[in-house]
RNA sequence: GGGCGAUUAGCUCAGUGGUAGAGCACUUCGUUGACAUCGAAGGGGUCACAAGUUCGAACCUUGUAUCGCCCA
């Protein structure tokens, strides 16, 4: 059967993969041994509203590679794929759908309604990344696709995915961590995503320098106080004096004075010392309301940047926060959901006084506080950038910014320049790093809000000693050490979002009262359960025994700001009916899980968890973790954490992690930047198999990935050499008619003997590289294998044998020629099953026929033969002599300019015993390919001849009259430089007593045969070169 | 500012103690019966710098410089 003249990818791929799929090539467990051990990848999901990327076909391409190397070797393999719902992705994407048809908006919808709009999007868009993984050629388990959000209220579909419980499985655990004390509720500063009203994690911030200002501002001191001001410079020299009423303030985000609450100041700070502890106004808002806030001392400000003075607002600033918390300074909350400024509460002047008083030590509970706003009224409801700016003109117009003088030249209109001077607002114009949402790019703002956290530091021990004590191992080791130090400075992870797509919170809150049935808040009490029934019997059971009455819990959906207001008392039991039965409204937190807390379940989850199933059993814990370092601490921390909290296992036990792909100048991708690569093009035009081949040479341990063209041209070329190769083999020597099967043929002749010693070497180099993960030493490996050594050297020294009329010498290399290309065929499945399936299933003696799966390539038995099994080292020596004969030629030939196509004839001046062996029965061989026509014995060269040394040989082209005997002079003295080099390096070590006592004994015995056969050559050449001399 | 990492041929990168490699690019030659998506031959590197450990350092240690990434 003749092959096409090139494999056509855009036609095979979508049909070899059709036809595993429906052999049951992927399905978990298939073609594994009996008593197998088990081998389990989870896919890092997707998200569900997901493209395809290069990062994921990086990632899935060396997923892929050991999953099929292991279902290959026969283990009881499963790679399960999935998708992450992503609550905030896929809940804008569906909104947008909404808009873009005219649709009603997701609040008009109301909750219920929109989420039924978001699983019918689920259901028709969402398996968009699946199908794409498998144009890669990700030979998951498809039957068993799950779904983060599988199994949660208003899933259409129960059954089709293999994580029918993962919803129980996410809220099981929330409950238990709850139950245990590793998950609370409190107020805390979070990211707020000001577009999805929303907190969001560290993850979803992108930080991004962008231009900003620094405002300089004067808070004056109170009752008009003064100190004087010094400046010194590194000497201790006075720079400046002066007696100031104020302390200079530095600021990007003027608006939030509003909320300061203290200045803050280093305590080395000289300069203020004489100020700690006085109170400053904050310069705005009328007069006659302004706050009064405390300087106090604290390690955060840099005396070296701006004043080294800090206004301190901890309700909208990180560093703030923590500066307020540890000095217990108020932080006031200015801004609401959207970002803008505040505009509930009482008027400005009561608010203002509330907050005074609070700062003086008058009783607050957290939620008076929150409840007081600062907002003058003439800044209320204003957009944050709107606020700003207003903030800044009045605070110039009253004289308190700082100044500066500015010297500029102006023209007049005849052209005479002078110099003007005019006195400005300071205002620095530099480089910040603001964070933006990653989904809906703008300004994150800190905001103080009542959020749900994993007590994180409670957890974190147990998934710390797992990689310290080698249990889990992560890949490559620098990412062990940056866990440790993420999980040794770890902070509570905010675990709420105020989104209506996920999973949502298992806590329903209840009325709070005192011993007097008055209510103290009406959301006080909270029931943590896995349904509505569990959360019912706890709240009936703790109203009765405090209160001695049977009551009645009914659910109250939504739990807005009405209820928590109303704080009605405590009804009693003769209040309903006199039957001694009261009704408590119970109401359920609306807000969702974070999305990677239920990812942080994927391992056990996918596997059926909370039941423990056969497959549970099976796979968990799971084998392999392949995936992006960004998501280390948000996504491969958490998982440890949270199995071993939950059953005390690890999840994997190893991580491998990559970066990011970049381009090939190694800037990140990006749709601005117009740099992205779109791996499905790159599958249409150079095929899948050149691509995976491509992540795979990157994909060097902590290497970074560069993605070049030109590469994927190259492996792209190299499908076409495997190709051209299996195609000699069928059409021009019939290799693929010989039975063969997994057991290398009786060969007889040192080359295929050879050859088939290279393969057992080149798949114990494979299988080394694939279990230490360096795939990119497997597929160099295979590719110099094939390309160097199976096309350049064996399939051409297969040709004389088959011009010859040898039947024995040609049966024999056609069974070895088909065994050979079958093993490459195996070995680089793996990396390229396409074309190596492909071309299986052409040559002779296969087919896809019978569509069975015992019949394809990708359950094809992986080899365990070894080198110290089919290595001959008598073929090998033989054949190093050949091909050391022919490229000396070659070369010699080359360099002093004799034409390529020419025939010439060769002396031999000395050739050994073994030498003469070689020779006589590689003469056809070695006279086709160093293209020679014969071979004379002499006693000596003749003059001007070209020399040609060999291992115990020394062979000569007496061309004396064809040749430029000054570049044959010039090719020797070469030759003889670099040999002078390598001997001079070699006799330094041998001489050193110390090298010989010190190295060890294998070293030193390399180096003096090295040593010989360096001097060896060197006598041959530098005879030659006296001979060439006489003549020149 | 803290943490992690990088610096090797013109370019992109391998190489964790035995004296430097690949691909691409470059030069010369070549339609020699698998392949021009090819073949043959070749040029090109004091492995960022300095000091140290060692018989021996691109590799280990320390420092310096430059550049990345993450976190503040």
């Amino acid at each position: 059967m003749a092959m096409e003249k090139a494999f056509n990818a855009a036609e095979a791929e979508g049909r070899l993969f059709e036809a595993w799929e429906k052999a049951g090539c992927f399905k978990a467990g298939a073609n594994a041994k009996p008593e197998a051990s088990t081998y389990c990848i989870m896919i890092p999901p997707p998200n569900v509203t997901g493209v395809l990327h290069m990062g994921h076909a990086f990632n899935n391409t060396l997923q892929d590679i050991l999953i099929r190397w292991k279902r290959m070797q026969g283990f009881d393999t499963l790679w399960q794929p999935g998708t992450d719902h992503a609550g905030i992705a896929t809940q804008m994407v569906v909104e947008r759908e909404l808009a873009k048809n005219q649709q009603p908006s997701r609040a008009e919808l109301g909750r219920e309604k929109f989420l039924e709009k978001v699983w019918a999007w689920k259901e028709q868009s969402g398996g968009t990344i699946i199908n794409q993984l498998k144009r890669l050629g990700s030979s998951c388990d498809f039957d068993r696709t799950a779904f983060t959000m599988a199994g949660a209220a208003g899933d259409t579909r129960t059954g089709h995915e293999n994580s029918p419980n993962f919803h129980d499985a996410v809220i099981k655990v929330f409950v238990e961590m709850y139950n245990k004390g590793l998950i609370y509720r409190g107020k805390r500063l979070v990211n707020w995503d000001p577009h999805f009203e929303t907190a969001i994690s560290d993850l979803e911030v992108e930080n991004i320098e962008v231009a900003g200002h620094m405002w300089h501002f004067k808070y004056p001191l109170a009752g008009g106080a003064t100190y004087t001001y010094v400046e010194k410079d590194e000497d201790g020299n006075v720079t400046l004096e002066e007696v100031r009423d104020y302390i200079s303030i530095a600021t990007t985000r003027p608006e939030t004075m509003l909320g300061d609450g203290a200045v803050a100041v280093h305590p080395d700070d000289a300069r203020y010392a004489p100020i700690v502890g006085k109170l400053v106004e904050i310069p705005i808002v009328p007069k006659e309301h302004r706050r009064l806030i405390p300087i106090i001392t604290d390690e955060y400000p840099d005396m070296n940047f701006g004043s080294g003075a800090v206004k301190i607002t901890g309700a909208h600033d990180f560093n703030d926060y923590q500066v307020a918390k540890r000095g217990g300074i108020p932080m006031y909350r200015l801004m609401d959901t959207k970002g803008a400024m505040r505009a509930d509460g009482a008027p400005y002047g009561e608010e203002a006084a509330k907050a005074q008083a609070h700062a003086k030590g008058a009783e607050f509970t957290e939620g008076e506080i929150d409840a007081i706003n600062l907002v003058p009224e003439h800044l209320r409801g204003l957009d944050r950038f709107e606020a700003r700016k207003a903030v800044v003109d009045e605070i110039t117009s009253e004289g308190l910014a700082v100044m500066q003088t500015l010297t500029k030249t102006v023209k007049d209109d005849e052209g005479n320049e002078t110099e003007v001077s005019e006195v400005v607002p300071m205002v620095e114009n530099k480089p910040i790093m603001q964070p933006f949402g990653d989904r809906s790019k703008v300004v994150i703002e800190p905001m103080l809000t009542d959020q749900w956290f994993v007590d994180a530091e409670k957890v974190v021990g147990p998934a710390l000693d797992a990689v310290k004590d080698g249990t889990v191992k992560i890949l490559p080791e620098s990412g062990e050490k940056t866990y440790y130090h993420w999980l040794e400075n770890i902070e509570p992870w905010c675990i709420s979002r105020q989104l209506w797509w996920g999973h949502q919170i298992p806590v329903w809150f209840g009325p709070q009262y005192d011993e007097n049935r008055e209510c103290i808040d009406m959301l006080g009490e909270m029931f943590c359960a896995a349904n509505f029934e569990e959360a019912k019997t706890q709240a009936a059971q703790k109203y009765s025994e405090k209160f001695g009455y049977t009551v009645e819990v009914v659910e109250q959906l939504v739990p807005d700001q009405s209820v928590a207001e109303r704080k009605e008392p405590m009804p009693t039991a003769q209040g309903i009916e006199g039957k001694g039965i009261v009704r408590i409204a119970l109401s359920r937190d609306p807000d969702v899980l974070d999305t990677w807390f239920s990812s942080g379940l994927w391992p056990i989850g996918t596997l059926g968890w909370p039941e423990w199933g056969e497959d549970t059993s099976k796979y968990f814990p799971t084998s392999t973790l392949i995936t992006g370092q960004d998501i280390l601490f948000f996504w491969v921390a958490r998982m440890m954490m949270m199995q071993l909290a939950v059953v005390d296992e690890i999840p994997f036990d190893t991580v491998y992690l990559h970066g990011l792909v970049r381009d090939a100048k190694g800037k990140k991708m990006s749709k601005s930047t117009g740099n992205v690569v779109d791996p499905l093009e790159i599958i249409d035009e150079y095929g899948a198999d050149a691509l995976r081949f491509t992540n795979a040479a990157m994909a060097s341990l902590g290497g970074v990935l560069k993605l070049d063209m030109k590469r994927i041209e190259g492996y792209r070329n190299f499908v076409t050499k495997l190709w051209q190769a299996s195609s000699y083999g069928d059409s021009q020597i019939d290799a693929f008619s010989a039975e063969r099967g997994a057991e290398p043929p009786a060969a007889t002749l040192p080359l295929n003997r050879w050859i088939i010693g290279e393969i057992a070497k080149v798949r114990e180099e494979v299988d080394a590289a694939f279990d230490a993960f360096r795939f990119n030493d497997a597929a160099n490996g295979l590719y110099a294998f094939f390309w160097n050594t199976f096309c350049a050297r064996y399939l051409e020294f297969t040709k004389p044998i088959f011009f010859s009329e040898d039947q024995a010498a040609k049966d024999e290399t056609q069974a070895t020629y088909a065994w050979a290309i079958d093993q490459a065929l195996i070995l680089m499945h793996p990396i390229m099953p396409f074309v190596t399936e492909e071309i299986w299933n052409v040559t002779e003696g296969r087919g896809f026929e019978t569509g069975e799966a015992s019949k394809m390539l990708a359950h094809a038995p992986w080899p365990t033969y070894t080198a110290a099994d089919l290595v001959d080292a008598e073929a090998e020596a033989e054949m190093s002599w050949v091909i050391a004969v022919i490229d000396n030629v070659r070369s010699a030939r080359a360099e002093v300019n004799v034409p390529a196509g020419a025939k010439v004839p060769m002396v031999v001046t000395q050739i050994d015993a073994q030498g003469q062996e070689y020779w006589d029965r590689n003469e056809a061989l070695i006279k086709r390919f160093a293209r020679i026509d014969s071979l004379t014995a002499v006693d000596e060269a003749p003059k001007g001849c070209i020399a040609i040394a060999a291992p115990g040989a020394s062979f000569g082209l007496p061309l004396a009259e064809i040749i430029d005997v000054a570049k044959e002079k010039a090719r020797l003295e070469k030759n003889l430089g670099k040999l002078a080099k390598e001997l001079g390096g070699l006799r330094g070590r041998l001489k050193n007593p110390k090298f010989a006592a010190s190295a060890p004994p294998e070293v030193v015995a390399e180096a003096r045969e090295n040593l010989a056969a360096r001097e060896e050559e060197e006598a041959k050449i530098s005879e030659a070169l006296a001979r060439i001399s006489e003549i020149a």
